[in-house]
RNA sequence: GGAGGGGUACCCAAGCGGCCAAAGGGGCCAGACUGUAAAUCUGGUGGCUCAGCCUUCGCAGGUUCGAAUCCUGCCCCCUCCA
């Protein structure tokens, strides 16, 4: 069949850091009519947010260029448990967890990619068969130093933070999945980089032509600093609902609005450009616009729509929002704090208190300064606490 | 194996017998200002039956009227030597 190289280059290269080699992938272009990419996914943390769409999207784009899309679940990883980082140690996943993850994280992945075309494997099937033997070969194909220039065992080295020697491992067995899949590209965030580069030596070592790298940026989260991640609390996930998705995503800083419209929207850079002017303009609106086709992409234009006016109703004009989660009281009515408490707006009573100490609560635009006071279901009362959390209070 | 240093709240980090629910910073929450942006200012940030009480300073005991602070044992981390 044979690949239109020059066609075929500028997609794959579109929104992608590090290429490793160009040379290298365009040799593989001619002399290969199957293209085998391998992407591995930790399935411990099944929620999948935008920073894994825009990997998955560039995984979508190879797809569409025809080459085999393998989907790695490091279902053996996750067995054992990864305790990266001081004292955290990683849940161990048992095998029926893993399983019912998975379930969750393909119906996320399968919007964006073609579940008929991807293969999903489990590396388990093969990394589980090693022996003690297998192992220490694998070991003996990188060294100390080697292991000391990834970023993060550098700097916890240089600060004196412990590293476990299991966690010298893990790249080596990332890098086996690339031999034991036969990959001939491997994908994922720039943080990827080390462990890639890991996996073309052990291709090597095992007699196998070495793995083209290629990386799509990071992308930050909410906060406008750190990357996105569950673990900083600045994500926005995939699954959200769609009032979640458009109010996130107009909290991120205008400083990220063209990142995530070339990112995730894959605006061209022609289009970027008149973005750059919408910004400069009117930031305001382009987020707006931004916010409302990550969730039209997302979900549909419907619910685009209906996302934008929600967020114009509760936040511009400081209006209640349509659907408000009810809580139900006797009709000798019930102490304000207790209310809030227990219908889960807050985590404890005496967060509830401070919230109404701090002129954070009202009761149908009226602020709460009585911390005795007692709700009855009388007539229709609607609880706000803080800026976005309802509450309609209803008779038992 | 030997010698020394260290484990404090979400994170970093002070405290080293009572004035410590524990300084300071970061983060986070709330309020003001806004565009749920940034910047700035203010307050808060263990729990409860909240002017009081209860639980917290690696774990378990002990000394004391009283311990995060002193003693004993244990666990863990770091550095140097071997």
């Amino acid at each position: 069949m044979g690949w239109k190289i020059g066609e075929v280059l500028p997609a794959i290269k579109q929104n992608v850091v590090d290429l490793i080699s160009e040379d290298e992938l365009i040799d593989k272009l001619r002399r290969k009519d199957e293209i085998v990419v391998k992407y591995g996914a930790d399935p411990s943390r099944p929620d999948l947010h935008l920073g894994h769409y825009v990997c998955l999207k560039k995984l979508r784009d190879l797809q569409d260029i025809g080459f085999k899309i393998i989907f790695i679940v490091g279902d053996f990883t996750a067995m054992i448990g990864d305790p990266t980082g001081r004292s955290k140690t990683r849940p161990r996943l048992t095998e029926e967890e893993i399983k019912e993850n998975a379930k969750t994280y393909f119906q996320q992945v399968f919007k964006v990619l073609d579940g008929e075309k991807t293969i999903v494997r489990y590396n388990s099937e093969w990394l589980s068969k090693l022996t003690a033997k297998d192992i220490i070969e694998i070991a003996s194909t990188y060294t100390v130093a080697r292991m000391l220039e990834r970023d993060d065992f550098a700097k916890r080295y240089r600060d004196n933070i412990p590293i476990s020697i299991h966690e010298f491992l893990y790249p080596l067995f990332q890098g086996y999945d690339s031999y034991a899949t036969g990959a001939d590209i491997e994908v994922g965030g720039t943080d990827q980089v080390f462990n890639f580069l890991v996996a073309r030596d052990i291709q090597k070592h095992f007699g196998q032509e070495s793995q083209v790298i290629l990386t799509v940026p990071l992308l930050e989260g909410t906060d406008g600093r750190l990357k996105m991640s569950k673990s900083y609390d600045n994500y926005i996930g995939l699954t959200e609902d769609p009032e979640n998705i458009y109010g996130k995503v107009m909290s991120i800083p205008d400083t990220l609005i063209k990142k995530y419209y070339k990112l995730v929207l894959y605006y061209t850079e022609d289009e970027l450009l008149k973005v750059e002017e919408y910004i400069k303009k009117d930031p305001r609106g382009a987020k707006a616009k931004l916010a409302y086709e990550i969730v039209k992409l997302l979900y549909s234009d419907k619910e685009a729509k209906e996302a934008e006016e929600h967020f114009n109703r509760v936040f511009r004009e400081k209006k209640i929002p349509e659907n408000i989660p009810e809580f139900s009281i006797p009709a000798e009515g019930k102490n304000i704090i207790e209310i809030i408490f227990e219908s889960g707006l807050v985590n404890s009573k005496s967060e509830a208190r401070r919230l109404i100490t701090q002129k954070a609560v009202r009761v149908n635009g009226e602020v709460v300064t009585n911390i005795e006071a007692v709700l009855k279901p009388d007539n229709e009362k609607i609880i706000k606490v803080g800026k976005r959390k309802f509450l309609k209070i209803v008779h038992k």
